[in-house]
Order: C-alpha cells, then structure tokens, then sequence
DNA sequence: TTGCTCCTCACGTCACGTGAGGTGGC
DNA sequence: TTGCTCCTCACGTCACGTGAGGTGGC
C-alpha cells in the first residue's frame, strides 16, 4: 500500500499530457476534471498518474471528435457513469433489469462515439484521397519533364 | 458568355455552405477569401459558385485538418500560386527549369497535407479500434445476461 | 411603401494564453 | 535565504455569435 505516486504537481502533469497548467485548472473549473482532492484552498493541487490518463482521455477526444467542451463533458459524464456502474456490475445482487438497463446505456453512448469517429474517418478518407490524386498528376508532369529534358539533351 | 449566375449574396452563400454570413466577412477580413469585386464600400456583396466552392474547401480543411485560420491561410496561399502556376503552365514558353521548380513547389505543399491527413487518420482508426473492442466487451456481457435469464425461466 | 436582407460597429463567448502580484515547499 | 513552481485574479486573443442602428434592392 505504497502512496509513493501521489506526488504529481501540476506542472509535471501538464508535461506530461502535452498541454499547460492553464488548461488544466480551466477543465477543473469545467467540471472536466475532477477538484485535487484534500487541498487547503488557495494550497496546491496534488494528482497521480490517474489524472494524467484522464487528461489524455479529455484532450484526445476533444481534437479527435471536434466537440465543444461542454458536449465532451456530457460524453464523459457516461464514461464515468459506466466506471461506477461496473463497480455495481461486480456486486452479484444487482437485479437483471437493473444490469441490462446499465449495459444498455452504455452501449447507447459507445454507439454515438463510433458513429462520430466513423464520420470523421470516412471525411478524412475522401480529403486523402482527393489530395493523393492531385499529388499523383503533378508527379506524373514532373516525370514527363523530366523525360523530355533528357531526351532533349541526349 | 452568361453573366446570369453572378446573383448570390453573402446569406445565399452562407446558406450554400453551411455557415453564417458573420464567418464569410471575418473570412473575407483575414484574406481567406477574396474581397467580393466591385464592391462600393458600403454596398452589398456579390458572389458567384466559384466562392461557394472556395468557402467550403476552406471549411472542408479546417475542420479536417485541425489548423488555425492562419495556417490555413498559408496552406491555400501555396493552393492558389498553384492555380496561378497553372496558368504560366498552359503556355509553352515556359523555361523548363522553372517548370520545374514551380511543380516541386506544389509536390512540398500537397505533401505537407497529406502528412497532416494520415496523421489524424491514424490516430482516429486507433481511437475506433478501441470504441469498438469496448463496444464488444458490453455487448458480449448483455449477451451472457440474456443467455443466463432465458436459462433462468425454462 | 412594406419586408427582407444587407451594411458596419461593437460587445459577448468559448477555450484558453499571458503577465501581475503574492505565497509555499525542497 | 535563494530559486523554482505554485496560487488567484484579470486582461488579451482567436474565431466567431449576436444584437444595435441604419441603408439598399425586389
């Protein structure tokens, strides 16, 4: 029962996760993140690497799905829903309904992620395409010049 | 020779694209789009399909490529000295090692978007692989409740 | 003439960036 | 004690949204 690794300050997380310490409070602030737990008021934050995967998690979705924060938020809010429902999942008294009823919801908002991110790969593969086009024609020009430079000079 | 489609206003146009007219002026003010021609200060702003197009292609980028407005910017500055390029290309008095050089140009910039396109799209595929493998794990869980309460009644 | 859309300020908002001035732990 | 990072305002910025008050074309 080490607490050796609760010893994160904000600086170090920010590091970590790629972003400044700015954004982090702003996220706290949004209810994004959760309040550091124990802190004076006015003290200061103190996280472990759990927080850090959480941050990741937020910044990742966010430039991924191109959601506004305050849609991630509600997102998110499902994530957290399902982590404290599977504890619920785990206890065997929880009544069939009661579980399906959970899965279900989770299911729900898995779905609207996928179909998010699949909207988003389909847009991305049509642009890719069009670009590799456009790059294959000004590569076969090159080579045709190149070719008639060549034949010009021998 | 048809001047007939040179009839639309800013909300046509921002109806056509998708947007507000708000955005087409801001657009128009940091020169992503070119100044509406003719225009007597004051008076209202003619477009054709040709804006239309222009204005979508820059939603288009943003919104896939995740740049700021003036990255993008810099992007299609390099897209319309392509289209100016094309031009002196047409004619056949053009030297070939400026031809030349005017080809590599665009190849660097068609490649820098192609490299900002597969990156997103790597990460998005990884990002779906993960929705889906969790999409799956609940799904099997509802599947095993469903087993295990029809064994339950029979 | 009546509506509708247009025009130009100009202030508001979202997601932070960036000091200003001060306190806290190795 | 000296640095360093931390703290809380609070104003600045980017990419627009949203009226305020007025002019222009079917």
């Amino acid at each position: 029962m080490t607490t050796l690794e609760q010893s994160l300050r904000i600086g170090d997380v920010a590091r970590l996760a790629g972003t400044t310490p700015r954004t982090i409070r702003y996220y706290e602030e949004l209810g994004l993140l959760p309040q550091a737990p124990g802190r004076p008021s006015g003290g200061h934050r103190l996280y472990t690497q759990a927080e850090v995967d959480r941050l990741r998690e937020v910044m990742r979705l966010k430039e991924l799905l191109g959601v506004s924060l305050q849609e991630l938020k509600e997102l998110l809010a499902a994530e957290e829903a399902r982590a404290a429902v599977r504890a619920e999942l785990r206890r065997d008294d929880v009544e069939p309904e009661r579980r399906r009823e959970l899965l279900n919801q989770a299911l729900g908002h898995l779905d609207r992620q996928v179909e998010l991110v699949e909207r988003r790969a389909r847009d991305l593969a049509k642009l890719h395409e069009e670009l590799s086009a456009t790059r294959r024609r000004v590569r076969r020009k090159l080579g045709a010049l190149d070719a008639h430079t060549r034949g010009a000079r021998s």
